[in-house]
DNA sequence: GATAGTACTATCCAATCGGGTAGTAATGGA
DNA sequence: TCCATTACTACCCGATTGGATAGTACTATC
């Protein structure tokens, strides 16, 4: 049985939490960041099938959320670095489980 | 350090997973399933804000990821009960860390 | 003087999402 | 005779998403 049996209050979290993962692309970017910081660049090419723009607009949402940082530096061309934060971080769990079901999804129905 | 530090096959698995997943719905409806059976119009009074025609689009993709079960009774009106499959409680793990995820986010974030 | 390099932003345009409304089937009850 | 009941589907239409393309800033190198 699942955690708290469909109780209210806990869908309430779930939800909270959807809102601020919605999309394909935000935990496939924080995964990305999970190995070290990266630079827009590097992001772009990493976490395949994103435009630049999409990449741009989900970064400044992960930010306002509080779970990347965005260190710009001053030279020209301009250098931007992307780093977790550890509230970020703490999306570790999510992400292992969602590795496992994934593996087993696989296993399973995409065959 | 999360799960295989940004390696490319987690990340496909990932994307496997979150493809079965998409959407603000799929979540909240498994979880809503995770306390017993439900029908139709329970599901679309206890998802606040869905929409049937939303509902019923995102049941159909479920069954088909074999999600969930659809068991339709010969009455009049028609009487179909949705159950959870063996293969959808297995995302039990993740909707905990979810939920407990949103629990942290909301007291950080939200406020 | 042209070009490359980075991290975007702006604009245009097509596709998809999703809401609202209405309709259907077969029966029992007012 | 008429209505309510359930689980949808069909249709219309506005909103959002997302791709492609081009442009900008400043400097160093060819």
């Amino acid at each position: 049985m699942l955690t708290g049996n469909g109780c209210p209050k806990t869908a309430l979290s779930i939800r909270d939490a959807l809102e601020a993962l919605e999309g394909r692309w935000k935990l496939l970017i924080l995964f990305a960041l999970s190995s070290g910081p990266k630079r827009f660049k590097q992001l772009s090419t990493e976490v395949t099938g994103i435009t630049d723009k999409t990449l741009s607009k989900e970064l400044k949402t992960l930010e306002m959320n509080q779970l990347i940082n965005r260190k710009v530096f001053d030279t020209f061309p301009p250098t931007v670095e992307y780093s977790i934060t550890e509230h970020g971080a703490s999306l570790e769990k999510v992400l292992e489980e969602l590795h496992y079901w994934g593996l087993a999804h696989r296993a399973k129905i995409i065959g």
